[in-house]
DNA sequence: CAGTATCCTTTTAGATACTG
DNA sequence: CAGTATCTAAAAGGATACTG
C-alpha cells in the first residue's frame, strides 16, 4: 500500500491552484470526470467499469482501476458494488465531485477554443 | 534533448480536457501561471527568475528552469533576455497564456472553496 | 543573476497474464 | 464483469555542484 499521493504543497497563495490540480491530474482523471459529468445518463447517473473502457479505448484495466480508486479516495467519485453474478459496479460523482464541474468546463472550453497542443494551430 | 512531452491523447470528447491539463500539469506550472496572472506588477507585467524563487521557496533552480521552458515552448509564457551584466531575464504571459486566466481562476476558486486535500475537512 | 550539468530516486504508466 | 498481480520502462522530480 504505497499510497503516497499528493506531493506536499509548498506554494503560497497559488497553493489552491496546485491543490485542485493534484486531484484531477493523472492521465485519465480528467476524462473520467468529464464522462461522468457529461455523459452519465440522467442527473446523478452512473457509469460502469466497462462503460468507461468503451469511452476510453486506450486505458488499461490497471490504470482505469487506479485512477478510479484515487478519485474515490479523494472523495470525488463514489463506488457502488452490487452483490450479483455477474458482478456490477457503478461509479458516480459525489457532491464534491460534482462541484468540480466549473473547473472541468473551463478546461474543456479552453481546450476546444485553442485547438490544444499546437500554438501554431491557434486560429 | 529528450523533449518528449505530451503523451498522446486518446480520449474522445473529453480530449479537450486532457489537452488543457497537459499544459498546466507539472509540479510548478500552476503556481507559475498563477503568479504571473495575479502578482505580476501592472497589466502585462513580468517576473524575473529570482522573483519566482522568492514566491516558491521550495522549487529548485533546475525545476524552475524546466517548467518555465516548457511553458515557453507551449506558447504560454514569453522569455525576454536583456544583454546586461548582471543578466536580467523577464518572463511574461503571452496572449495564449493570458487566455488561461478563467481556467486558473476556476482551479483557484475550487481550491479555496474546498480547503483542498482533505474531503473530511470540507465544511 | 540566471542559469547548466550530473547523478540519482520516486512516480507513473504500460504490457501481459490470471481470477472470484 | 470487474477486477489483481507482476514485471518493466519511461518520465518526473530532487540534490548538489558549478558557471558565463
Amino acid at each position: 500500500m504505497a499510497r503516497t499521493r499528493h506531493r506536499s504543497l509548498d506554494c503560497s497563495p497559488g497553493c489552491a491552484v496546485e491543490a485542485t490540480l493534484q486531484l484531477i491530474d493523472g492521465k485519465w482523471k480528467g476524462v473520467i470526470l468529464y464522462h461522468l459529468l457529461a455523459e452519465a445518463p440522467e442527473p446523478e447517473g452512473a457509469l460502469r467499469f466497462n462503460a468507461f473502457r468503451r469511452r476510453m479505448p486506450n486505458v488499461t484495466q490497471r490504470m482505469l482501476t487506479n485512477q478510479l480508486r484515487e478519485l474515490e479516495s479523494d472523495g470525488l467519485v463514489h463506488r457502488t458494488v452490487y452483490a450479483e453474478v455477474p458482478p456490477r459496479v457503478e461509479y458516480r460523482l459525489t457532491e464534491r465531485g460534482r462541484s468540480l464541474e466549473p473547473v472541468i468546463r473551463a478546461l474543456k472550453a479552453w481546450g476546444d477554443a485553442h485547438a490544444a497542443m499546437a500554438p501554431e494551430v491557434a486560429a
